[in-house]
Order: C-alpha cells, then sequence, then structure tokens
DNA sequence: TAATAATCGAGACGGTACGTCACGTCTTGGA
DNA sequence: TCCAAGACGTGACGTACCGTCTCGATTATTA
C-alpha cells in the first residue's frame, strides 16, 4: 500500500490540522508522469523531470509516492479499475478466456506494452515497489481467472480440483515471457492458442483421467 | 553480440597490430562482477566499483563491454556453454522435461535467481542489452525445448504438428512469471505441475483430434 | 564578473525563494583552493581536490563559479579590497610610484607570484576567465596608476597631456615580463630603476618639448 | 634543451646503431601540431590529436618532445632562425627600434599572438617548458635589443651606463603586457610610444644627469 | 481572531555514478 | 633501434539525479 493510499484512505474520517494536500498538484503530477512514459520512455522518468513538467516541488512528490514507479502504478491501478470489473459471463470457459486473454494481449501489444515492462523490470529492483505492483495490479489479474474457472467448474467444464492458480500462471506467463523476451508477436494466434492450450489442459486432466479410470476397469 | 564476443571470434585469424587485450583483465573484470553481483546484489554492480574491485580502468571496461549488464551476460553464457550441451534423452518427453525443468527451477529457486530477474530488467530498459540477452541465454533455453520436442515426435508421443514454440513459452513462461512475480512458488510440485500440463496438451492435442475423428464416423 | 559576485550583489534587495546559499559553503571552498593553492601549487588545483578538501559537492562549486581560477580570483580580489583601497599621497610622483611598485614587486617575488603567474596563465585558455581577470584585479591595478599620475599632473609634476595609459604600461609591464619570464629578479633594485625610468618618461616628456620650444626660438 | 635538440646534435657526429629516426615523421608531427594550432587553438593541441593527424604513434612524439609545447617551440624557432638573425642598421636608436618593435607587435596582434600566449602560459606550468622557451625565444629577442643599444652607445646616441636589461624589459614588457591582458591594441601607435619612451628614457637619464650636474654648479 | 500545523513552490545541499578525455606507459609485429 | 597500432592504469572532467534540507508563502483546523 503506497503512502498515497494510506493517505487517501484516511483523509475521509479525520481531517487534519493543517493545509490539505493539494489535488491540483497530485493531479499535475500523475499527469506529468505519464506524458513523460509516454513521450520519453521510462529511463526518461525520473523525480526532477516529473517536478519540473508539473510546476511542483520534488519535496511535494517525494511526501506522497516512494518513487516514480508508484505515481504510475497509481495511474494504472485508477485506469483498470475505471475500466475494468468486468469479466461477463460468455456462457463457456473458452469463451471467457477469450474475452479476458484477447484485450489483454492487445492492449500489450500497444501502448501498454512498454508500460508494463518498466514497472516488471522495477519491481526486480525495489522489493517494496514489487510488492505494491503484485498485490495491486497482478493480483487482480489472476483473480480474474481464478473467477473464469469457478465457473466452469460450476458449469461441470472443468473438474473441482484443476489448479487454478497454475491455470493463471499457464495464461499470464507466456504473455509475460513473449512480452519482455520478445520472441514472439504478442498476436491473434497467439491469445487463441494460449486459451486453447489453457482449455485443453484443463478438460483433459478431466478426460484423461476418466480414460484411465476406464482403461483401470 | 556484444564487442567482446566480436573481437574473441576474430583474434584467431588476426593477431591484430597493437598490444592485445589482456586476458588478465578480462578475467578480473568477470570475476569482480560476478562477485559483487552475489555480495551486493545486482543494484551495487556498477562500472566503477567493478573496476575498482579488478583493478581495471573503467575505459578498460567501456572498451570492450557497453555495460555491466553485457559483462554478466558473459560470465553467464560462458557458464552454461562449460556445464550444459547436454540435453540427455530420458526416453520419454515427461522425462526429458522434467530433466530440463526441474534443475532450472532448483537454480532459478536459488542463487540464479535474483542474477536473472536483474539481467531481465535491465534488458527492459536497455533494447541493446535485450537484443544480445534473447540471442544468447534466451534462444539456448528454447533451443533445448525445441529439441526434446523433436525426439517425442520420432518416438510418436506427440503429433508431428505439435507447436513447439507455444510449448516453450508453456515451459519458460510459467517460470519466469512466478520469479519475476513472485506469487509462487518456485519448487519441485510446480516443476511437475509445469511438465505434466505441458505434456497433457502436447498429447491432449493428438487425443482429443482422435477422439473428434472417431466421434465423427 | 562571477555568478557568485552577482548573487551576492542582490542578495541584499531579493531574498529569493528557496534554500538560501550556504554561506559556509562558499567559505570552505575558498579556504580549501587557496590552501591547495599555496602547499601544492596551481597543477594541484582542481574541482575534485577543492570539494573533497571542502567536505562540498562538486555540483556547489559548479554551480557558483565556472571553473578553479574564478574561485582563486575571488579569494584575492576580497583580499586585495580588504587590504588595498589606499595610495597614499607622498607628496611626489616618485614617491607614489615607489609606494606602490615596491610592495607590488615584493609581494610578487614572495608568494603572490605563483598565484598571479596561474591566473595569467589560465586567463590565456579560458576568455571567460580573461574577461573577469582584466576588469577585476587588472583593471584595478591600473586605475591606481593613473590616480598616482593624475596627483602627479596637479602638482604640476608631469603635463597634462602625459599618457598614464602608456605609464601603466610601463609600469605593470616589465614586472609581468620578469615574472612570467623569469630572466631577472623582482627586487627593490628592480622597483626603484622601474620607477627612476617612468618618471624620467613622463618629465622627460615635458622638459625635451620645453627644450625643443627653446631651441626653436 | 629539448630531447629533440639532444638527439638533433647528437646525430652528426655519432651514427647510433638500429633505424634511424623518420624525417618523414618528424615533419608530420610539427606540421600536424601547427595546423591543429591555427584551426582549434592551443587548448584543441594534444598529443593524440597530433598523433592522429600525422598518422604516427603517439610513442614516437613522446620518445623526441616532452610535450606538445616543445613541439611548437621547435617549429617557433625554426621558423624564427630562417627569417629573422638581421636586425638592420637603421642609422639611429629609434630607427633601430622601430624597425624592431614594429613587426613584432604587428605579428603578435596578428596569427603570431594567440601562439605566443600559450606558450607563455604554459611556460607557467611546467619549469622544464619555461627554461627552454626563455633560452631559446625570449633570450634571442632581448639579445637583439641589447645589441641595438650597443650601437647606439658607439654612435653617442645613449651613455655607456644606460641599462640595456631595463631597457628590453621596458620593451618587451609592456608589449606582453597587452598581448595577455588585452587592454590596450597592439597597434602602430602603440609601437611609437613604446619607442618614444624609450629613446626618451635613455637618452633623459644622460641629459638629466647633465642637467643636474649642471644645477650643481 | 489569533495560534498552530501541515502543505506548497523554489532551489541549494552532500552524494554517487555516469561516460568521456587525455595522459604517459606498455607490448605487439614489422621495417 | 625505430615505427604504427593500440591496449592499459590513472586521474579529472562536467553532468544527471538522487533524496534531504531550508526558505517564505499559503491554507486549513483548533483555541
Amino acid at each position: 500500500m503506497t503512502n498515497a493510499d494510506f493517505a487517501e484512505s484516511n483523509s475521509v474520517q479525520k481531517p487534519r490540522a493543517g493545509r490539505p494536500r493539494s489535488a491540483e498538484s497530485r493531479r499535475a503530477i500523475i499527469q506529468s508522469a505519464m506524458h513523460i512514459l509516454q513521450n520519453d520512455g521510462y529511463a526518461a522518468l525520473n523525480i526532477e523531470a516529473i517536478a519540473a513538467k508539473a510546476g511542483v516541488s520534488k519535496q511535494t512528490i517525494y511526501r506522497w509516492w516512494p518513487s516514480a514507479a508508484f505515481i504510475v502504478l497509481e495511474a494504472l491501478t485508477a485506469d483498470m479499475q475505471s475500466q475494468d470489473g468486468l469479466t461477463p459471463d460468455m456462457g463457456s470457459l473458452k469463451g471467457d478466456l477469450l474475452e479476458l486473454v484477447r484485450p489483454t494481449v492487445r492492449a500489450l501489444a500497444a501502448k501498454r506494452g512498454p508500460v508494463f515492462k518498466a514497472l516488471i523490470a522495477e519491481a526486480q529492483a525495489d522489493p517494496r515497489f514489487a510488492e505494491s505492483f503484485r498485490t495491486s495490479l497482478m493480483a487482480a489479474h489472476r483473480e480474474t481467472v481464478r473467477a473464469i474457472i469457478g465457473r466452469a467448474q460450476l458449469r461441470g467444464e472443468v473438474p473441482f480440483d484443476a489448479d487454478a492458480e497454475l491455470a493463471a500462471d499457464f495464461i499470464y506467463g507466456p504473455i509475460l515471457y513473449r512480452l519482455l523476451n520478445g520472441h514472439g508477436a504478442l498476436d491473434e494466434t497467439f491469445a487463441y492458442g494460449l486459451v486453447d492450450a489453457t482449455v485443453l489442459t484443463l478438460k483433459a486432466h478431466d478426460q484423461l483421467a476418466q480414460r484411465a479410470a476406464e482403461a483401470a476397469e
């Protein structure tokens, strides 16, 4: 949990004495950070540049965020909460997964890719950020997969002992791998292959077990 | 391909004029870099520290490597070439994959993890390094998977149209995901689950297609 | 005029926003620079050494002075302003000039010599410094000569068309020449010879003109 | 005495064993040095640049000259010996001095100025070079003045106790002063003023002494 | 209506590392 | 013995950001 989140969540119940936090500055900082990120890349995203662009003092930034990465993370989570939150039931495991994977892959192939790569890189160097990153963005993604598999289990499409954790690894692992290593395209074909393989795995687990049982008779 | 690799590969055929490169310095630089990396972490791995520890000038380092990451990469590839090169045929797809995945996962859970994480992070910020990293370490890993699947195809374990590329993504994607995100352990259970799922996927592709054909009769 | 001078002269009227300049650091920098200069010579006077000795960051030095030479110049002008400002009227041109030249020559023959030589050398390589050097130290020296000759003109010792500029060149030129070239000693004899010759020149200008007029009758 | 001078003076009597010094390289080095000096200024004149431009190894330069300044000095003295050596007797002290001072001032105001300034600056930092500079270029200049005054003494223009050393200081001091400090132009007016003052001084020394003797009667 | 308290901008500060430059020395093969 | 080529250790450069620290000014709550 970032300092910013902390301050925000507390601001409701206890209006502390002194000058309140400037919403204007907060907005300017986040916008400036994202602007620099989009235009000049993550390498150019440093506190001094953000402060200069936002017309804000460095101190103000350090007061609310531990590093530039946290600013980006805040922008991203805010963005995700506004648009996502919906994993529509398409009526089948494959349909649900496609509805999840295809937009994800498409976004990462476009402008979301560089941002995501940068945050993951940052997480490797900064344990505090890794924690925040994992428990906000990443956890939300994995939860979606768990929900979809839960629905598939209720439908009887996959056995109840299907490993949702491993399934989430199978969905996001290869995506991350291609995103970071760049050995293959993040395109529709990949999305379909990914979903097909995952569905096959989850179902085959069942069917093969069934065939094994039949063979045992 | 790094400058160093280039110089090395040419050194055989053309003993150019001028003082030859100091093998002593090269060794000291690589060793110092790895020593700092193991003891103080990647964050402490900077050119000045390496130069100081190796008793070498910064210029000498910059002459042969573009950045500290390239030094680590060179050490790692040299290390890999000396110990690997062998993907023993265990007689079955599952056996081969386990023989590949288990040591990999074990190494990444131990001291190889932090180094790998750092290099991947570095690759996100430096396109030149990303290129080198992808075409050396990463490409070698993927090639191993392709070889294993090739053997399985010859054995008749998996169909000839099995997608080796996707299989490699399935093997290394989840490993990378867990390594970088840290949401799950890189342990034996994970290794088995990973191999089982991959084998099931590759085989189910065949069997399900077969059942679909039978059903069509 | 250095940045430092500029900031200083403005500091009275406008207490600008932000943390004010550290007088402590300024003092430490100047003192350290002079200390290194006296002990190890101008060749050893570099920004890193000054910063280290003063316990100050290099950036702080670069913020206020363009180079080490400007620091020395500031120290020297401050020193000169505190002790000089006085060109006592000795009652005669020769007396005034001796009162000016003898201490100057004595100082340059002692510890002021190396410093002065170094600054002049620096001025040849750095036009910005040359400008500062000329308009501060050098201009003050020349002005003193002009004042002395002005007094001599009022006394009737020298004609009103006596060239004060050339006289200043005659005073400081030979001093500089001996200082830089080292072909002759900067001693009392030299000082007397210098003053005698200058006085003779200035007066002879008058007398010879007079004799020429008499001869014309 | 430079290494080059040493080698040169010895080369006549003892043709040492081994490959002889390359006259081609020597010429290329001196020419390259002067070319860089004229085009890019003394600040750009470093051994690496000269070596690169001359197509010569750095070692070859260091073998024959202690520093770049010595190369320039060698070029300058060679140049001076070829054109000078002649101080024509114009029949009068003033004529002789003008014939000496006017070309000198003209040359220093033109392209000789920067070179001279740089060498003088260099001499302040390098005692070995100062020694060479003083005993070659500078000494030659002073000797010329001594010769001219010697002639004037024989002519009876100036007394035999006229101080030739001080006269040389009076000629070259102000020139050097203006050259280095840049407070005044090095033009014809200055040359005439300089010569007039020097002649007046030398002669007034006599006449004033005479008048003092008359007054004493 | 003050006093108190936190925030804000500006910007100076001590640090650390950067990547570059030139130094003067060395080690090759070849002339 | 000299030469070109060029690698080497050394030392300093000037710059970029870091995260912290004063400043005066502003804007709230609390007394």
